[in-house]
DNA sequence: ATTCAATATGAGGACTCCCTCATGTTTCTT
DNA sequence: AAGAAACATGAGGGAGTCCTCATATTGAAT
């Protein structure tokens, strides 16, 4: 394994090229997973040679470590809004919130699910998986503050277990058929946090 | 792509070989995964050589095909009692034999997620991919005949991803934890189907 | 204009993986 | 017992991967 720090861009040149292999590796990633991709192909795909790939990146797992912080950041900005209000909103508001935002995140940032489904590395940064579910979390207890942490955590989980389930399906269905996969997925949710957040 | 035809076993020594092998195979990939799995390791494991292995399977994907093909069939023989008094079952007992069933296979064969989760080789045999959900199909329209085809796949789809959902919690989770995370899934199965195959 | 740090390049080292094949051993048949 | 067929072996070819490093180029500061 390698251990050498990298350079840290001082000029634009260098933080362009940072955002462009870091684009270029989403993009990889999205296409073929995160075993498969290949060093190579991000460096191409982002128009620099596999040397200046390396002046940034130490290996791989550093840039999956680099994208799955910058989704996390880009999540967090989704659901700061919504904490607030959270106690407001009726079950049905709240599933097709949560639907909007993961389709929408899904659509946009194809690397994402992926990239949180590969198993490597979590050992590096085991708090980049708990954050969609600490948001889940917090949603839950804003809208039922008699919840414990525990239960909130528990129901955040099986959450996100079933937007996770609904990725698959979506990315493979033809666009026509997408609107009644999410409507089965909003029903599945939709019933299981009526038990469960019942008043 | 190699295309040679391989050996088909003719004495009790190649089933042996055989037998030994996949049930290394599918150990290996219960461990670290169908894309990390090695086929020495899996030799080696098998107590055979690897040319030994190339014997009979003329690839890794031959490997992968061949397990498929066992858990499919003893998936098949787990369903088949049920599909006739299907219709007798409540939703209650049915959500509950969905579960002892997967989860027993799970625990008794741990590289059963892995292997249908790999996206690799599906366009070799699309069959296999469906036929769980063609058996929870055939077990909702028996208990609600009234049910399309189209439907009855809708809903089992659904089904099977939450059963797919539920497996890296249950296995990542300590055995004490096990119990109220399928008691979790179950209710989230049966309060969805509670909706979909209501009277 | 000069200098030096920042950045870029890509050939190739070190490694791993899948799979072949020439050769050796065991089992079956007669 | 002998010959043939089935089975076993493992070194190594070929391909692909991650990553390094010596060298070259660009940009900024003086």
């Amino acid at each position: 394994m390698s251990k050498a720090k990298r350079r840290v861009p001082q000029q634009d040149r260098g933080e362009r090229r940072v955002a462009e292999v870091l684009e270029a590796a989403a993009a990889v990633i999205a296409e073929v997973g995160y075993e498969t991709a290949t060093m190579t192909e991000m460096a191409e795909r982002a128009g620099a040679s596999i040397g200046a790939l390396y002046q940034y990146f130490p290996n791989k797992e550093a840039i999956v470590r680099a994208l799955r912080q910058q989704f996390g950041d880009e999540m967090e900005a989704r659901w700061a809004p919504l904490a607030n209000q959270g106690a407001t909103l009726t079950i049905k508001q709240l599933v097709d919130r949560i639907f909007d935002v993961m389709i929408d995140f899904m659509e946009n940032r194809p690397a994402y699910v992926p990239l949180m489904n590969a198993p490597k590395n979590y050992k590096r940064d085991p708090a980049a998986r708990n954050r969609l579910r600490e948001h889940f979390a917090a949603l839950f207890r804003a809208k039922r503050p008699e919840l414990t942490q525990e239960a909130a955590f528990r129901i955040a989980n099986v959450t996100v277990q079933v937007v996770k389930g609904m990725s698959p399906l979506y990315a493979d269905a033809r666009p026509a058929e997408r609107e009644q996969i999410v409507r089965e997925f909003k029903l599945l949710l939709t019933s299981y946090l009526s038990s469960r957040l019942r008043a």
